[in-house]
RNA sequence: GGAGAGAUUCCCGAGUGGUCAAAGGGGGCAGACUGUAAAUCUGUUGGCUCAGCCUUCGAAGGUUCAAAUCCUUCUCUCUCCA
């Protein structure tokens, strides 16, 4: 199999293509452009997307060439496959931040020089498309029996499925169609959830330019315990370090399931294959690939200052020395301590607890603790002969650390 | 356009005049066990000046000593029919 391809594929990142054998002996015979959409629903991208992205680099250090496409034009619509619900649909202008803010974190991850990597929005060619011209030449080849047979919209069959949903496939079928006639690029890759759509889009190159093209998926990355990551998923672990901390970036990955260390070492890190399995070789800690892992993955994301700092911060708050100043921290005027500072609201003040109610909660419960000490009282405050040279270290629960720090 | 069904706390989903800050599950948080893991068990899960009070059950009015529960109007969603 052509080396780019076995790389994916012993990386976890294959799950199936359109034709195997075909696309290796094509790409065997030279540099190839493929492409990769991302709509941009939210002004920063989570860790789940970049999957693709990673697949992204990989290919572009076989030498071919990549083309980050940006949905400004598709997220008009919303696609439904794998959702439950019609999306919210959102205004162009939020469409056009959000296209900036992930064009500008994707920037620094790929490094777009404009000849092998480079990005390219759908709204230029779906924006002002004309309605009947694109029935006639796009949509008359499109089947409705076959579509609804896709399993991406089987859910939505339950639940409806409006119209403007169901032509997001013609739109994405269209994007391969565009690029393929402006790039040559003759590859899409997506998550799995992307197939039914790569595949129509395949099958509309072939009907309209008997061109030949492919599809590559990657398995939809899931925890260990079947949970979704990043996409749905609640606590989504964002690029943009004012939604997800680098520190809270790192402690992510350093808290993943022993299972799926490896799987995550190889999927989110460009280290060699061997090495990964080195890392969770039977004979070696496990926590310390776990560390690798964060610090690697955070050194992608935030750079290697911020991934430094995570996890220097995150040794200093559990114990392994590391750098204090490093963790998370808080500032707080030293009056309020001289004053005698009630804890739930130090809590809150701190960040640690939203609300005093649960910081009321927390201390109950026996998770709160101010210096190393576990404190008890929710009724009682928080002098400043307990700041140690103006410090102190809150803790709530065993993993929430905050130094509050006094001037 | 017609006929029905529905909108409940982060999510799903009970509740149909007072005992409802609202069952149950999920998720979250905390405790125990551990390895900053998983699994499991336990507790907890609107806010506050916390044995009390305040705000929540699509929105606005109304009936009542008392409403998530009854009435009116409105908004939105879904299903079936045309």
């Amino acid at each position: 199999m052509n080396p780019a391809l076995e790389t994916l594929k012993e990386r976890g990142l294959l799950q199936q293509c359109t034709d195997l054998d075909a696309l290796s002996s094509l790409m065997d015979k030279g540099p190839i452009t493929f492409y990769v959409g991302c709509d941009p629903t939210f002004h920063s991208l989570h860790i789940g997307h970049m999957v693709p992205f990673f697949a992204f680099r990989h290919l572009l250090k076989f030498g071919h060439t990549g083309i980050a496409l940006l949905g400004g034009g598709t997220a008009r619509i919303g696609d439904p496959s794998g959702k439950t619900e019609m999306r919210k649909l959102l205004s162009y202008e939020d469409l056009d931040r959000n296209a900036a803010a992930i064009e500008s974190q994707l920037k620094p991850f790929l490094g777009f020089d404009g000849v092998h990597a480079r990005t390219d929005n759908n709204k230029n060619w779906l924006a002002d498309l004309n309605y009947i011209d694109f029935l006639r030449e796009i949509g008359r080849h499109f089947s409705v029996n076959r579509m609804l047979s896709f399993e991406a919209y089987k859910m939505r069959m339950e639940t409806g499925l409006s119209f403007i949903e169901f032509n997001y496939q013609l739109l994405q079928s269209f994007d391969f169609l565009e690029l393929f006639r402006r790039h040559g690029c003759k590859l899409q890759i997506g998550g799995d959830d992307q197939w039914g759509n790569i595949v129509a889009g395949m099958e509309l190159i072939r009907r309209v330019e008997g061109g030949e093209a492919y599809g590559l998926t990657f398995p939809l990355v899931t925890t260990s315990d079947g949970k979704k990551m990043g996409k749905t998923e609640k606590g989504a672990l964002f690029l943009d370090p004012s939604i997800s901390s680098p520190y809270e970036f790192f402690q992510y990955w350093r808290n993943i399931s022993d299972a799926d260390v490896l799987r995550f070492l190889l999927m989110f890190t460009f280290l060699p294959t061997d090495e990964c399995r080195a890392l969770v070789a039977p004979d070696r800690n496990i926590n310390d690939a776990k560390e690798r892992l964060a610090y690697e993955v955070t050194s992608l994301i935030h750079g290697k200052v911020e991934a430094d700092k995570a996890l220097s911060g995150a040794k200093a708050a559990f114990g392994g020395g590391g750098d204090k100043n490093a963790m998370p921290t808080v500032r707080l005027a030293r009056s309020l301590f001289e004053a005698g500072y009630p804890v739930l609201d130090l809590f809150v003040d701190a960040g640690l607890t939203p609300s005093k109610s649960e910081a009321r909660r927390l201390v109950q419960q026996g998770g709160a603790s101010v210096g190393e000490q576990a404190w008890k009282d929710e009724k009682a405050s928080v002098g400043a002969d307990l700041l140690d040279d103006g410090e102190l270290i809150l803790k709530a629960g065993k993993k929430r650390f905050v130094r509050v720090l006094c001037d």
